[in-house]
DNA sequence: GCCAACGTTGGC
DNA sequence: GCCAACGTTGGC
């Protein structure tokens, strides 16, 4: 039996890669890099799988909150980042025989007409209880439910029309 | 820019 | 193993 779908919501500042950024990337897909934090890593490399759905959030900085969904195209790899001194995700202690931060792949699923932001989430009964809405929830990844997930597609088909 | 919350580091 | 200090995150 197939695995079952999982769904995510992924962050990024706006500013260091957007929806727009993703879009102008050949095949629309790109690399999930630069995840620095034990946590956001464990899902990466054992739950993030090809074909779960992500709503892409921007953080930090306006507009904040969802700007449209992405496809998991490629499961956890090693993050190519680690290894470059050049890159502001170098880690010198990681290594190619034992990579401490791990990669997946992104294909543009949707972009939204406008960014669904913490509001229009706190405003819906099904989005309301989302772990990014949570005060001091700083995962960069996290677990949504199918039912959130297609509840922000809803405000923002909603919106666009 | 502020500040609370959180994760990591490092001395002991 | 503890925990204070520090750096980062993230909303406002």
């Amino acid at each position: 039996m197939a695995r079952a779908r999982r769904y995510w919501l992924f962050k990024s500042e706006p500013s260091a890669f957007s929806i727009d950024d993703l879009d102008a990337r050949p095949g629309q897909t790109a690399p999930w890099d630069g995840v620095r934090n034990y946590q956001a890593r464990n899902f990466l490399r054992d739950d993030v799988k090809p074909g779960d759905l992500v709503l892409f959030y921007y953080s930090r900085e306006e507009p904040i909150g969802v700007a449209g969904t992405m496809e998991i195209v490629a499961g956890g790899e090693p993050d190519a980042t680690q290894f470059n001194p050049g890159s502001p995700y170098y880690d010198p202690k990681s290594s190619a025989e034992a990579p401490r931060w791990v990669q997946v792949t992104v294909k543009l699923k949707s972009k939204f007409s406008r960014v669904i932001t913490r509001p229009d989430l706190a405003a819906s009964p099904v989005c309301s209880g989302m772990l990014v809405l949570k005060r001091g929830m700083r995962l960069s990844i996290q677990p949504v439910t199918a039912e959130e997930f297609r509840a922000v597609e809803k405000l923002a088909a909603d919106s666009a029309s």
